[in-house]
Order: structure tokens, then sequence, then C-alpha cells
DNA sequence: CTGTATCCATGATGATACTG
DNA sequence: CAGTATCATCATGGATACAG
């Protein structure tokens, strides 16, 4: 953790194993919105439309076998909730990084 | 630029901007290795392999749209070399926080 | 509402050969 | 060495219908 000797193979594989898991047209946009109060697949859908049900489902598995999202499921009334983990706090910084380099890079690149 | 306002629909628009730019198989293995001092086409292919000549090709030119890499032709003898721009150096945030939590990641998800 | 099942379109990547 | 051309393959995502 404080080793910051990496090499150059080390660091790709990490930053292959984190596009591997952010990367697709949806995951994020699926956090982002499940952090802004979504957290039912219809609530979700409608806030990342057009996003089709097969491929939410899809999303929503991923994300749950890396650990980002909950999958709750509560008899009487028959529900099913996604939430976000507190793990997935971890990706925060990264995100917000994203934000930010993408907001520039837009005027980067639109403006010159 | 101070402005930390932003709707979930511009964060993810700016997210999907900073995905289509870095992600792919190979974009940040070509800069990483380029900030490794690989500067002529054939020792970033040989640095990133199994990249084939038609793929590195094809990525090259996306990030010199994206004016993060500077393709340079040099006569006599004729040569050509590609470096990281000094753009690119605003992504090393965003890829240190990548390998980062890459890194972590592979712990939480194998470890656990 | 929460999915799953098919089928299909497209883009991204790979293999290989070839050119200046 | 630095690519381009072609062709093949595969992964991703979309459309639609349907099930529990």
């Amino acid at each position: 953790m404080k080793d910051k000797e990496l090499t150059t193979e080390q660091k790709i594989k990490y930053v292959q194993d984190t596009l591997f898991v952010i990367s697709g047209k949806w995951k994020l946009p699926i956090l982002i919105a499940m952090n802004q109060g979504c957290y039912r697949f219809r609530d979700i859908q409608r806030s990342v439309l057009p996003i089709t049900t097969r491929v939410l489902s899809r999303e929503l598995k991923d994300l749950e076998e890396n650990k980002l999202v909950i999958r709750t499921v509560y008899d009487a009334p028959k529900t099913v909730e996604y939430t976000v983990s507190p793990y997935c706090k971890s990706l925060k910084p990264l995100v917000d990084e994203m934000i930010k380099w993408g907001q520039n890079h837009r005027r980067k690149i639109s403006g010159k």
C-alpha cells in the first residue's frame, strides 16, 4: 500500500482492472444516478435513459459482482432494492477526477 | 471552473467524455509506455504487446486527435516520433487514481 | 415491476499480407 | 521502420417480446 514502486506492467494491469470495472457506456452513469437517490430498478432505468432492461440488468449484476452495489429483496410486498455499497464510495475520488477532466477536456477540444 | 454545482446529467456527460477518450483496451497502456520513454512506433508496439500495427496506428491517431500525443516527422533520416503532449500530464491524477483503485480492488475481490 | 430470452446491428479488435 | 488494406471474429449494446 505504501509501495509506490510499481513496474510499468503492474501499473498497466491495475489500470486495466479499473477500466474493466467501470467502463462501458452505462456503469458510471448508473452509479451516479444511484447516488442521487434512485434505488428501484425502474427508477434507475428512467434516470439513465435510454437504457434497456436487458442492459440495465446485466450492468447491475456486474456492479454487484464487483461489490459496488447491493441488491436486496424484500417480501411483503415483494420489492427489490438496489443500493450503492459503502465500498462504492472508494470510487468517488476517481469519478470526481473524471468529471473534472472531462469538463476541462471538452473546453480543450471544442474551444480550440 | 469553480462551479461545483453540476447537474447529474452534466456529471454523466463529462464522465462519458472522459471514458470515451481513455477507454478501450490500449489507450492508457500506450500512454503509460510512452511516459516510460518509448517514442518510436516499433518501441511502443513492443512495450504494449500483443498489439497489432493496425490497432496501434488507430489508437495513436485517436490520441493525437485528443491532443494527448504529438506526432513528429523528421527528414534525414526519415523517422517518426511520438511524444506525449504537455496536456497529457493533466491525465496523471486520473491515471494515478486508477492505478491506486485497481490495486486496491484486486485485493478486495480476490482476497475476499 | 423486475427481470430473462432471442435476435440483430455495430464497433472494436485480431490475423495476415502488403506498401513506401 | 511506419504504416495501410482486407478480411475475420468477438464483445457490446439495442429492439422486442415475454415471464414471474
